[in-house]
DNA sequence: TTGACAATAGACAGATCTGTCTATTAGTTT
DNA sequence: AAACTAATAGACAGATCTGTCTATTGTCAA
C-alpha cells in the first residue's frame, strides 16, 4: 500500500508527517489547515480528499502516533530488559531519553485531550484509549512479575509515568524520570517485601486522616 | 476596593468569574470573548477597559485562581493535619475531594500551559510559577518533617500529585488520589527507614539498566 | 442641577479559519 | 493515443474571533 521506491512519500503520508510535527509542537488548536498544506507541499483539496475534516485529521494523527510511538516505546523497553520486573523500571529510562529530546512537549495524547475539551471528539477517544493501552502494558508486566495486588501497583506506576511527563514538561526537567524511577523502585520493593502490611498501614492512615 | 453591600459584584469581578468558569471548563482557546461578555452580562468595552487583551484576561484568570485556589488548598490541608508528615499525606485526600467534583477537568495551570503552547505567554508564566509554588509548599513540609534528601522526596511527591491529577482526569478515576497516597506513604516509609540504602540501591539499578 | 465618569448595546473592521469549488496539470493504465 | 485517476493552485463563501468606535444611558458627588 505504501510506495516503496518513490523518492517522495505519498500525499497522505506527507500530510500526516506535517500534521504530526505541527500538531505535537504547537497544539492541535493552534495549527490551521493552511499551515499543514504549506508544510507538506500539498493542495488543500488533496488534504480534504484523504481526510474528511480537520477533526478527522487530528484523530488520524493521534491514531498513527499511538501505533508508531507505542511500538517504538515497547521495543526500547524490551531492548533494555527482559525480566518483567526490570522492564517496569527501564520504562523510566526510556522516558528520560524522550524527555531529553529538544522537541519534547509533553504527551501528545494528554495534550490533545485537554485541548479538545470534549470526550466525544474522535481525537479524544483515541487519546483515552491510548492511555488505557499504556496501563494495560504496565499491568501485564506487573502480573508477569507476580506482584500481589497487581492493579494497585500498576495504577501507581501509571501515576508515576504521567506525573514524570508533566513535571518534565512544566519544569523542563528530564531528571523527573529518574525521580520517578527511584519511586517506582521503592514501591516495588515495598510491595515485594510485605504487600499486606504496607497496604493495611496506608489504608488505616487514610481512613484516620479522612 | 471590592464592593461590600452591593447586590451585584463589580463588572471586573463578574468578568473574572465568568472567565474562570468558562476558561477552566472548556479551555482558554475554546472560549471566545463574546461568550464571556454574554455570561457575565457585561459590555464588550467594559471588558477591554479592565483587561487590555484576551491574553491579559487569561493571565488574570490564572493569577486569581493561583491565589484563591492555592489558599483554599492550603487551608484544607492544614485543617486536616498539623504535623508536616501528616500534611504531606492529606494533600491526597484534599485532591480526591477535588477530583470528585463534577466540574473537575484537570489542573487549570497545566491545561493553560498546554493550550497556550508558548512559554513566553503571560498565562504560561503564571502557570509555571504556580507549579513551582506547589513544589515549594511540599518541599517546606518535607524539610519540616526532617526527612533526608528533602528535594528528592519533594520531587517524587510532586510527580505523584501531577500524576494523580492526570490519571483522575484521563480515566475519570478520583480514586487515583488514594493510589497516589498509598504510594506517597510507601515512599515516606522507605525514606524514613533507610534513605541511604534505598537511594543507593535504586541508583545502582539505574546505572546497571541504562 | 450639573458635570464627571463608568457602563451599556451594538455596529464595525480586519484577520483567520474551515471547507468547497473550479479549472488545470501530471501520471498511469488500457 | 486515449481515458481515467490523482494531484495541483488558488479563489471563494461563510463562520468566527479579537479589538475598536460610537452614541447612549445611568450614577454619584459637588
Amino acid at each position: 500500500m505504501a510506495p516503496k521506491k518513490s523518492p517522495r512519500p505519498s500525499a497522505r503520508d506527507r500530510i500526516l508527517a506535517a500534521a504530526s510535527q505541527l500538531f505535537y509542537q504547537e497544539g492541535v488548536q493552534n495549527v490551521g489547515i493552511d499551515r499543514i498544506i504549506a508544510e507538506s507541499g500539498v493542495a488543500k483539496m488533496s488534504l480534504y480528499n484523504h481526510f474528511k475534516s480537520k477533526d478527522a485529521l487530528i484523530a488520524a494523527y493521534l491514531q498513527q502516533r499511538d501505533e508508531t510511538w507505542g511500538k517504538q516505546f515497547q521495543e526500547k523497553v524490551e531492548g533494555l530488559a527482559t525480566e518483567p520486573r526490570e522492564q517496569l523500571l527501564v520504562i523510566f529510562d526510556v522516558l528520560q531519553d524522550w524527555f531529553k529530546e529538544p522537541a519534547f512537549r509533553g504527551c501528545a495524547f494528554m495534550n490533545a485531550a485537554i485541548e479538545l475539551a470534549d470526550r466525544e471528539h474522535p481525537g479524544t477517544q483515541v487519546s483515552l484509549r491510548h492511555h488505557q493501552l499504556i496501563y494495560d502494558y504496565i499491568l501485564d508486566r506487573v502480573r508477569a512479575a507476580e506482584f500481589p495486588h497487581p492493579e494497585v501497583l500498576a495504577q501507581q506506576l501509571m501515576i508515576l509515568v504521567d506525573g514524570a511527563i508533566m513535571v518534565a514538561f512544566m519544569d523542563q526537567q528530564p531528571e523527573a524520570a529518574q525521580r520517578a524511577k527511584q519511586a517506582a523502585s521503592a514501591l516495588i520493593a515495598a510491595t515485594s517485601i510485605s504487600a499486606a502490611s504496607i497496604s493495611a498501614t496506608s489504608t488505616t492512615a487514610t481512613s484516620t486522616l479522612q
